[in-house]
RNA sequence: GGGCAGGUACCCAAGUGGCCAAAGGGGGCAGACUGUAAAUCUGUUGCCAUCGGCUUCCAAGGUUCGAAUCCUUGCCUGCCCA
C-alpha cells in the first residue's frame, strides 16, 4: 500500500462525506510530492470552553491529520462566538471579552492538548483578521452570498416556515466561517454533519477569493447521554473531559446498550467484534473505564471503576460522598432533632424542600440502610457519630454533628 | 407606515371572568423491575407548611366582589400590505 493510500484511509475512517474525494487525494497527492503539508482547520466556539466527548470525535480526526505530518489549526471562533451559530437554536451572544477569550482559549489548550500535539497545533483566533475589517470589507464579503442561497441552509429553511425569528446577523456567522478559509488558506475543513453548509462557504468564498477551495470532511455527531439528541452542553446530555472520574464513569454507565456500541464505534479503537460478544455491562464498564483512564489517567479509571461497584452494583455506601455536611448544635432543634426534610435540605442536594419532602415521601431517602418515608419525621443526632444518608438513586451524604467542645482538639 | 395573529410553568401546548398552582405531552425526579441501563409499569413534578398559606400565566397600569382570561399602554415574535 503506498503513502497515498495510508493516508486516505486514515482520514476517512468514521467519516461521513468528503468533498471532493478527488480533489483531496489530489491535494494529498502534491503535499506528498512537494512536502509541504496540508493545512487543516477545525473550528471551535469560545463560549463554550468545557468539551465533552462529542467534540473529541472532530479532534480525534485532526490527532490522525497531524499523525500523518499535516498541520493542524484548533481555530476559535471568538468573533463568530458574539454571532452565535444559528445551526439549531440559538441566541444572539453578548461578546465575550478579550480576557475571557484568552482564558476560556488556555482551558481549552488544557484540554485538546491530552489528545493532539501541542508542538504541532497552532491555536488561532478569528478575531485576528474579522476585528480589524472594516465595514465596507464586511459588505464586501457579504455581497458573496444571497438571501436565498442563505435559506436552503436546513435551519434559516426550517425557522423562516414555521415563522419563527432570523436575524440578518445570523446570516454573517456562515460568511465568516467562510471567510476563516480564506484568511488561513487551508485546504481541509473538519466539521460535524451539522456544519455541511457552513463548510462549504468557505469553498465558494475561497473560489471567489481566487484560492483552490478546501476539502470539506464532516464526521458525525455523537449522540448525547439520552441517546437521541446529540452531544451538548445546553441540552444537558454530555460528558465532559474534566467531568469527575466518578461522574464520567457514571454518566457511561447509564447510557442505553445501543448507544455504548455507537461510543466504541466512534471513540475507540477497539475491535467490535469482541466488544459485543462480551457481556453487555462488562463492555460498558470497560469503556467507562477506557474512557475515564484516557482524560485522567489509568489509575482514576480504575477507582472510578470500583467506586460504581460499591456505590451501584453493591448499593453500598461509597468511600467518598457526594457532600460531607458537618451541622452545628444551632441546626438542631432543641439541641438534639432535626426534621429528616431539614436534614436534606442540608446536603443540598435537593434544591428545595418540597422536593425534599416528595423524595421522603417516595421512599427516596435511606439513613444507614433503613427507609425513611415519613415526611415528618424527627431525628436524634448523636453527637460523634455519623449518619449515612442515601438520597435518591445516586446522591450520598455523609451527615455528622460538630464535636461540641470548642476547647480541646 | 398600515393590517392581522401570537407571547401560559424546564420545553411544547390547552385554558378565554370564579370549580386554575393552571388539562395534555415531552423532559426531570422517585419507586418497582434489571445486567449499570434502556424499555415498561406506578407515583410525582411552583414555594413554604400539620389544616392551611404565599408568589405565578411578557411588563406596567386599569375595570371587577373576583382576571391567565376583559380594557389601555409598552416590549417582543411571525405573517400580509406599503
Amino acid at each position: 500500500m503506498n503513502e497515498l493510500s495510508r493516508q486516505l484511509e486514515l482520514i476517512l475512517r468514521g467519516a461521513v462525506e468528503v468533498i471532493q474525494q478527488a480533489e483531496l487525494e489530489s491535494k494529498l497527492t502534491r503535499a506528498l510530492k512537494e512536502n509541504r503539508p496540508l493545512r487543516v482547520k477545525a473550528g471551535f466556539d469560545p463560549t463554550a470552553p468545557d468539551l465533552h466527548l462529542g467534540h473529541t470525535v472532530l479532534i480525534h480526526k485532526l490527532k490522525h491529520f497531524q499523525e500523518l505530518g499535516h498541520h493542524v489549526i484548533f481555530l476559535i471562533g471568538d468573533f463568530t462566538g458574539m454571532i452565535g451559530d444559528p445551526t439549531g437554536q440559538s441566541e444572539t451572544r453578548v461578546a465575550l471579552s478579550k480576557e475571557k477569550v484568552l482564558e476560556n482559549a488556555k482551558t481549552y489548550e488544557r484540554q485538546i492538548f491530552k489528545i493532539l500535539d501541542p508542538a504541532k497545533t497552532l491555536v488561532d483566533f478569528n478575531s485576528r483578521w474579522m476585528s480589524t475589517m472594516t465595514a465596507e470589507g464586511l459588505i464586501h464579503l457579504s455581497a458573496h452570498s444571497s438571501v436565498a442561497r442563505m435559506l436552503e441552509r436546513d435551519d434559516f429553511h426550517k425557522r423562516y416556515h414555521e415563522q419563527r425569528p432570523i436575524s440578518i446577523h445570523e446570516f454573517m456567522y456562515p460568511l465568516v466561517q467562510g471567510y476563516d478559509s480564506v484568511a488561513l488558506k487551508s485546504d481541509v475543513e473538519l466539521g460535524g454533519t451539522d456544519q455541511k453548509f457552513n463548510l462549504l462557504m468557505g469553498r465558494e468564498l475561497q473560489r471567489d477569493y481566487g484560492q483552490e477551495p478546501q476539502v470539506v470532511l464532516t464526521m458525525p455527531l455523537l449522540e448525547g447521554t439520552d441517546g437521541v439528541k446529540k452531544m451538548s452542553k445546553s441540552q444537558g446530555n454530555y460528558i465532559a473531559l474534566e467531568d469527575t472520574p466518578n461522574d464520567m464513569f457514571g454518566k457511561l454507565m447509564s447510557i442505553s446498550d445501543a448507544l455504548m456500541f455507537r461510543y466504541y464505534e466512534l471513540l475507540t479503537t477497539e475491535d467490535m467484534v469482541g466488544v459485543k460478544a462480551a457481556h453487555p455491562m462488562e463492555a460498558k464498564q470497560s469503556l467507562a473505564a477506557l474512557i475515564v483512564a484516557r482524560y485522567h489517567g489509568a489509575e482514576a479509571g480504575r477507582l472510578a471503576r470500583t467506586a460504581f461497584q460499591q456505590k451501584f452494583q453493591e448499593r453500598e455506601f461509597p468511600s467518598e460522598p457526594d457532600i460531607r455536611v458537618v451541622l452545628t448544635p444551632s441546626d438542631l432543634r432543641e439541641g438534639q432533632t432535626i426534621s429528616l426534610i431539614d436534614l436534606v435540605t442540608k446536603t443540598k442536594l435537593m434544591p428545595s424542600k418540597s422536593e425534599a419532602r416528595r423524595l421522603i415521601i417516595q421512599g427516596g431517602l435511606e439513613i444507614d440502610d433503613q427507609k425513611q418515608s415519613d415526611a415528618n419525621a424527627m431525628l436524634s443526632i448523636v453527637a460523634g457519630r455519623s449518619y449515612r444518608l442515601k438520597i435518591g438513586r445516586r446522591k450520598f451524604a455523609l451527615v455528622e454533628l460538630q464535636a461540641s467542645s470548642p476547647g480541646v482538639s
